[in-house]
DNA sequence: CTAATATTTGGCAATTTGGCACAATATAAA
DNA sequence: TTTATATTGTGCCAAATTGCCAAATATTAG
């Protein structure tokens, strides 16, 4: 790999980082469904406002969310809807490894 | 988020932080071309050996990839072919985001 | 101006991650 | 059996990530 390269991975790994917590996904899909404020979102997740905002802050610069002043709050909203197809792959990835692992129980099971 | 809601996320959490690094992501990209041993990958990427392998148990932890002994050398295949959208989905985000910058760019030139 | 509300930022401790060197294991060839 | 090759596991340290509290900022209402 070199260094042009290298710097392609890692500028999509920021974005793949970014989604990389369960907050932050959570905030993704939620913003997909609706946009939110930073008030809204917190109550939802159930941690501090200061991390709340964290990570948001952490979507905004992968530029994954963008945000737009709304009175006295702050709506922030999803940039990019595709994500909801990478959230499927997940999924299935996720499916495949829990049969995986059933197979493996049903097998230890037999002996 | 109730304690269910939480777990559904981290497992799914777990999946994308296990692509959220260029050398795995580089692996999954390379594995979705053609399977590879331990070795080849090393080469390609440049670390240790002992480091790619630890990489590579972390993509099989997460499902992502199998192997299969084939005579001396432990060959790696992609388990899920649909990581790709996944990956075109990662570009389309940051084009938007490198655009986005680009209008800032030009935007500030102006003045 | 002052108070109240919404959000962001800075600082700090705890935890996790990444990567190397080295040891351990497994397997095939001589 | 001994050697060589391929891969994995351990220990250690540096660096990054998390999350809370407290402080700063911004904006609106009184």
């Amino acid at each position: 790999m070199d260094t042009e390269a290298q710097n392609q991975y890692e500028a999509r790994t920021a974005i793949i980082k970014a989604l990389a917590h369960p907050s932050r996904l959570f905030i993704v899909e939620e913003l997909n469904k609706k946009e939110r404020s930073v008030g809204e979102l917190t109550a939802m997740i159930g941690s501090d406002v200061s991390t709340v905002s964290k990570h948001l802050s952490i979507l905004k610069n992968a530029g994954l969310v963008y945000h737009e002043k709304q009175g006295t709050t702050i709506l922030y909203h999803l940039q990019c809807p595709c994500i909801l197809d990478f959230i499927g792959c997940i999924e299935d990835v996720l499916e495949t490894k829990t049969q995986g692992q059933l197979q493996v129980l049903t097998s230890c099971k037999k002996r």
